[in-house]
DNA sequence: TATGTTTGTTCTACAAATACGAAAATTGGA
DNA sequence: TCCAATTTTCGTATTTGTAGAACAAACATA
């Protein structure tokens, strides 16, 4: 895919840093996508994601305080930003215009089949 | 991604064959594409997504009987399988959920600059 | 039945997105 | 100052997305 169009993989990572706001950031990322998609994800795959879509204008990130906690880097937090909630609810819209335009029939087979 | 996972293109090309049937194929699919979404898409494309849409099991297809029509090669005419609708409401479902899920704070700056 | 035109598909190559995991960085505690 | 814990960064491999030229098949016309 070319330019800003959203890839599957970033759409995905997009939806959940909107989910874990505001507590968005690379491993808390890679755990809920595996706790809902059950699809396992290496942490890289992640980062690298996140790193394209603050490319693109679909994110931005700034660094939390230092824990208290035991050991640790800082966080980069991540949020969702005006362009990328745009992009969100475009292909949210896309999606189902298109897929309220399939005819029953189109699925009639897939039906007997699976169920 | 890897496997059986349904790119972004191909998710879009799966959705066209849903609303074109019974008459989906290869120009069908892109005029269709190019009508729905406004972006350019190369003939290429769509027939390489659709054979590895073939390849995963997603789509099926048969070559449709001549045309009574000026001229033409037979074409290739694509339908949803039961898999490829599964992974369509899989998906479709997901992203739902996860819409919902997102709360209103995450969006609320995205908000203030977009209205 | 040969030739041109039209409509479609296949083939080949390359660019971009995604996956993986080892290495490096940063923090608090002992 | 060294260790353990946590998170990011980086390099590389694999999969998808995009493109368009080459090829094929059907009809029309003569």
């Amino acid at each position: 895919m070319k330019g800003t169009q959203l890839g599957e993989f970033e759409e995905l990572v997009l939806l959940i840093v909107g989910v874990l706001y505001p507590e968005a950031y690379g491993l808390s990322i890679r755990e809920e996508i595996i706790n809902q998609t059950k699809r396992k994800v290496a942490i890289g795959a992640v980062h690298s994601a996140l790193s394209r879509l603050e490319e693109k204008g679909f994110l931005e990130s700034n660094l939390a305080d230092a824990t208290h906690e035991r050991g640790g880097r800082r966080k980069r937090l991540f949020t969702i930003t005006a362009e990328g909630k745009r992009a969100l609810e475009k292909n949210h819209e896309l999606r189902n215009s298109l897929f309220s335009q399939i005819p029953d029939v189109a699925l009639k087979l897939a039906r007997v089949v699976s169920f």
